[in-house]
Formats: C-alpha cells, structure tokens, sequence
DNA sequence: GTCTATAATTTGATAGAC
DNA sequence: GTCTATCAAATTATAGAC
C-alpha cells in the first residue's frame, strides 16, 4: 500500500491492531512490520503510541468508508447490495485466514472504557460508516427514520457476526446474517413501496 | 460474587477482561481486583494466563447462559422476550458507565488469531449461546433452520450493538437494534403461523 | 494456602550518533 | 530522516519463607 515511510507505518498498525488488538500490539512489532527503523515511528508521531492509534483508526475508517460506494453504485438494488457486501466479508474472511474483520473493532472494545481519545475516534468511524449506509437507503425511497435504523442494525450485524465467525473459524455465520439483512431491507423497501 | 479467593480470582478476570480485555489486564491487576496476594493465582491456576483466561470464559460464559431462562421463562411470546434482553442489556449498559457488555466479545477479537485454546474457548461459548437461544425459537413453533439462523443474528446482533453503544457511549444502539430484532421475530412466527 | 521478593523478558519511550 | 543503544517501568512467571 504505502510507499513512504510515514504510509508503511500506519499501514503496519492497521494490520496488527486489526489481528492482535491494541494493547497486544507493541511498537517494535509495528516497526518491524512496516520495515522501519524502531525510531522513525517516534519521528513521525511523537505524541507516540496514542497519537499513531488515533491515525490508525482515522486512516482505516476512511479506507473501509470506500467499500460502501463500491458496493452500492455496481448494485441498483440496495438489498442486494447489502447482502453482496456480506457475501463480500465472508470471501475476505476466508482468504485471510480469519484474521481480516474489521479494522477497529478490536481496538475499539479494548479501549471504550480506558483511553477517552481513542473511543471517540473510534465513535467518529461508526457514525461515518452509519451515515453513508442510512443515506444510500434513503436515496432508494426508504424514509430516512428507517434508514437510520437499518443502517445501525445493519453494521451492528456485521460487526457481531466476525466476532462469531472468527472465533468459530466459520464465515457461514456472516454469509447467514447477510441473508437475514437482505430480507430486512427487502421488508423495509416494501413496506415503502406500499404506502 | 464468589467467596472462595479462587472464586474471586475468577470473578476479577470476568470483570477485568470484560472492560480492558486481555492483553491490557495484567495477572497483578486480577489479583488487586480479587484481593487475593499475587502468588495465590499461580497456585489456583499454574498454567498461568492462559488456564486462568480459558477458566474465565467458561465461567462468564455459563453465567451469561442464565440470562436466556431469565428473559425467556418470564415471557411465553418469545419476540417480546427478545426485545426485552436488548432492553435490558441497555440498562445495565447505563448503569455500568458503558463498561458491562459482553463478557467475552473483547477477549474473543484479540485471540482469534493470536491464542487457539482460548479461541475455542469463546467459540464454545458463542455455540452454547446460540443453540440455548434457537431452542427457545424452536419451542414456540418456528422450524428449527428458521430457528438456528434467527439466533445467529440476534446474537450477532447484539454483540455488534455492543461495540457501537460502548464507542458512541450511547445505548440507544441496543435499544434501536433490539426494536428490529423483535420484528424478525414477529416475522417468523407469522411465516410459521401462516404456513 | 498466604504472601513477598525477585528473575527474565518485554513494554513504551528517549538520546544521540550519523 | 535513519538507525542503534539504552532507560525506566511493567509484564508473566518462579522460589521460597511463613
């Protein structure tokens, strides 16, 4: 991914944070993985392991932020895009051994209650990804209260269904609440069709 | 809880590994927490972290499993019974300062990929959860296929509403996910009655 | 069984040569 | 900007007195 050293970095922590977590990512591991020499990360961030984490959260949403125009503008059909983006997951999953899910949903369980700077980056993610969801639903007529709740219920399944299928080692459990999503939003496209 | 120190020792990890996780919880942190003297944990448990964290997941994860008689024993419709576990998991959400979740979910994340006993651990949990729940779905007439994948995503579900209430300290989310939940319920029930 | 002291390693972070 | 050596503190774990 990236070329300069500060990209290689933070690209290194995505990784780590996104397996191991935070706290069981230390910051030689990180260099080690981003090929850089163990001082360059306190050159780039001084603000040192808080400051690289927050990037790392920022950078991430921002990159996971992309799947959902990818998703949505090859696909008319909102529901099926919705379950193409859990069929999508579980490929993911699988080819990864089971180690990529989400970017910060480790770190953000990890941190919630302990690092006040981190939670709220974290939070900033959610509510972008909530609010591009909820507005492709209602850019395809789904009234924007329900949108929101589908869009909440939608990300929250997901996000709950890597933590079933990495620990059973099993994607099928994404694959299934992808196919329960899709019906979901079905029910809501009709419910708008027929008023 | 406990009274016996290897009780409390248990009880301080189920605590502890819930709100920091496992890498950031420390042996000496558990035995503050339990006020039980440091080397009394590698007396109960001399297979140290690892024999200590398998003991603690089994213990919340059994712990948790009541909570499925306790909401579905109380309520014979079993769509308001669910509804009401999301209620209540956003009360006690509030009460703990968005510290008390799941028990497990943070401590699963962090070794999926890193630790496999205690990855099979939690995947046992997550099996015993989801089998306990589809059964109470099964019991009230749904087909046991229906049944199975209704309580993939409900608990799914409720495990991803977990992360975002906890980043967004807002239990709103659990609530929200929990009114949708009750309607894939409802949705079953009239497929199965109006079969 | 309780408790303290300590070993061996790893952590985040800094200093300073180049 | 790169890289190495190093620090102080924390980590898991052990030994052994009581």
């Amino acid at each position: 991914m990236g070329s300069t050293t500060r990209e290689r970095i933070i690209d290194a922590g995505v990784t780590l944070f996104r397996r191991q977590g935070y706290a069981g990512t230390g910051m030689k591991a990180i260099a080690k993985q981003a090929s850089a020499p163990f001082g360059s990360i306190y050159h780039f961030f001084p603000g040192g392991k808080d400051e690289l984490s927050a990037e790392v959260v920022r950078a991430a949403g921002r990159a996971y932020a992309l799947l959902i125009p990818m998703f949505f503008d090859s696909e008319p059909d909102v529901a099926v895009a919705t379950r193409n983006a859990f069929v999508g997951a579980a490929q993911t999953l699988r080819a990864s051994d089971y180690a990529d899910a989400c970017p910060i949903a480790t770190l953000a369980l990890e941190v919630a209650s302990t690092n006040e700077p981190l939670r709220i980056a974290t939070a900033d993610v959610f509510t972008q990804w909530t609010r591009d969801m909820a507005d492709r639903y209602i850019a395809a007529g789904i009234d924007s209260g329900a949108a929101e709740g589908l869009a909440v219920t939608i990300i929250s399944a997901l996000e709950g269904a890597f933590v079933l299928s990495r620990a059973w080692r099993d994607a099928r459990a994404v694959e299934r609440v992808g196919e329960t999503m899709f019906q979901l939003v079905r029910a809501a496209q009709a419910a708008q069709g027929g008023a």
